[in-house]
DNA sequence: AATATATATACAAATATGTTGATATCACAG
DNA sequence: CTGTGATATCAACATATTTGTATATATATT
């Protein structure tokens, strides 16, 4: 599947999903929750050291661009991947920046 | 292999990278250059309709990065990838924009 | 040297993104 | 209704990225 020959929408799309996760702290939480994990905002944040209102609106950032959905349960709100084959692409990315 | 196992300075040089691919313009000469593929820069501003200086400073900037070399032949400069797996990454980026 | 072609760079304006800390909202237990 | 834990939002400021246009540099041909 070729970027080129297809229309300037698709390339947006593509590099819109990419700039969401182009940041240090998003692709830790996206690669947190790869394999179909459910964590909470709380989970999230202890787990990767940062604060609750950095994990928080990094959460919404993802949400909102149709990364990840979530679901309350409680007083927690849990989020999970949304768009499955991420994964791979973070094995991609991975493999690429070792070698 | 997960990124949140892994230290900040790994993290920081994905991020790098998916920063450096994520605009609309370098993704579509990322893609242009896929395979192998060789091109002067005069062949991907008129391929992909761009002016010259935005595509020669795209190239620049994906030199810089450690994602595409450069060899002069005469006048033409020709660019091709550097890292090898992009292009797999390419092809997952597609599928999660399709899906 | 003069010209033409190919590539790179400079600069400024516009736009977007990130950071921090404080505060607001929401849900539940008692 | 109050207190507490969980989550989201806000404002202000700093930084970075993008774009357009013009211009500079390099190479080759004659």
């Amino acid at each position: 599947m070729k970027f080129n020959e297809l229309n300037p929408e698709m390339l947006e799309r593509a590099s819109g999903l990419l700039k969401t996760i182009a940041h240090p702290a998003r692709l830790a939480i996206v690669s947190l929750l790869e394999n179909g994990n459910r964590l909470s905002v709380s989970e999230i944040h202890r787990s990767l050291g940062m604060e609750q209102s950095v994990a928080s609106r990094h959460l919404v950032i993802l949400k909102d661009r149709g990364i990840l959905s979530s679901e309350r349960e409680g007083r927690n709100i849990y989020y999970y991947l949304k768009i499955s084959g991420l994964g791979d692409m973070l094995g991609c990315l991975a493999g690429c920046c070792s070698g």
